[in-house]
DNA sequence: CGCCGCTAGATTGTTGACAATTTGCCCGGA
DNA sequence: TCCGGGCAAATTGTCAACAATCTAGCGGCG
């Protein structure tokens, strides 16, 4: 039966549009940044049109655009896998991420409303609480909040979407990293060095305070990807 | 000569692998930049897939994979336009690119071979001579040669890849900055200071000399923009 | 005379079947 | 035993037809 009827399907995909496709691209990107199928692994089109329950078009229209996203990798005729991304890999990544986090934290700093800054100043309180507590989920969950605060002040858009893309490419090394004991308590004095720079609309302090960060997030991941 | 099969397509799309959507990928690529379709023009699946002698399913993959790109904007059940970049996104996407080739500078300052600075001395020596006998379509070429080199020398193939999506944007705009009387003679000197910073080995040269090479750009694209 | 619903055309989204390519395996021979 | 040809299964690439959706023009009604 191809239709599912109204009361069915799964609990997800509420917009309309595309339907099959950004279903399939919802579903399939979940699946994985949350690792519930492997870096690595063949997709192969016939087996997961079937789990997902559209046709192998609607498939391979959604691996055709998470190739783009760099979430995939695709061989002519020989397939789709997982992509997995080595250290190198992500430390190049990451260098990128480093330049355009730093642009966003000089425009957030240059333009940012009091209230926007009140904000930050929020989260930075929630950061300390988290290290004091000894939280790390909660931690790398504030962390995010930050950083995806700082790009919505900066207002740039496009570096936005690029920075996206990039770090959905990372989420497994930045979830592994921000479970290392210690690791919080180190980069807390760096995220709030970024938040004090933006919030004294200091630019080049916001510059540095970011690439200051950026640095340390490089040698923690070559430590890690070491052993 | 791979296969020329007795049927005889077209003169063109000479490799392997997913011959129809790279054959279609590749000729609607061509046909947005070189302005052959306007920006802003409907893409009617079933025209294009006729006139480019593909499927409509091969095409419509082709145009998930341009719009990916940024070279194309889709709707759902509305259809597909050749994407139009106002003056607003063209220089949020060239302050991109100001982050991303100042960090290409960087390392190729860094770690350059002798044999690759000398390229760099014979491009600029190639930008004074355009310059001197006024031919700005040489001197343009020559441009993108440069910036092109410094990718390369600089390694960063993440940055790289980043970088050649964001230029594909912005062709339009920088064929007409080029046309631009003057305009040559403007960025000469531009250029000639980024040469330098990376043949001097000087990371901190390149950095800013690149950004104010760009900087300049932005100015160029609003003073085009206004008119 | 102007506005609303409606039908018809055009266009996109989806489906299942067909063709081409790759890969692993089996079998015969040296 | 080891090697190579070639067959067969698996998988991807392509195709043409079908269904859903949107757009525009038209006639009826207030």
């Amino acid at each position: 039966m191809p239709r599912p009827q109204p009361g069915g399907r799964r609990a997800d995909s509420p917009q309309a549009g595309e339907p099959a496709r950004a279903h399939a691209i919802s579903a399939l990107r979940r699946a994985i940044l949350t690792g519930d199928v492997a870096p690595g692994q063949r997709l192969v089109e016939e087996e997961l049109a079937g789990r997902l329950h559209v046709t192998r078009a609607s498939l391979r229209a959604a691996l055709i655009g998470l190739t783009a996203d760099g979430l995939v990798e695709r061989v002519p005729n020989k397939g789709a896998r997982v992509r997995v991304v080595s250290t190198e890999e992500a430390v190049a990544i990451t260098e990128c991420r480093m330049a355009l986090e730093a642009l966003c934290a000089v425009k957030a700093a240059e333009h940012a409303t009091g209230k926007q800054l009140d904000h930050l100043r929020e989260i930075g309180g929630r950061l300390r609480r988290c290290v004091s507590d000894e939280d790390p989920l909660k931690y790398s969950e504030a962390n995010q909040e930050l950083h995806r605060t700082v790009r919505l002040i900066s207002g740039q858009t496009v570096a936005v979407t690029l920075l996206d893309r990039l770090n959905a490419q990372l989420v497994r090394q930045q979830f592994q990293l921000a479970l290392r004991p210690g690791r919080p308590g180190e980069s807390l004095g760096e995220h709030l060095a970024i938040i004090d720079g933006i919030t004294r609309r200091d630019p080049d302090a916001a510059d540095k305070a970011t690439r200051a960060h950026l640095s340390s997030v490089i040698s923690a991941l070559r430590a890690a990807g070491r052993r």
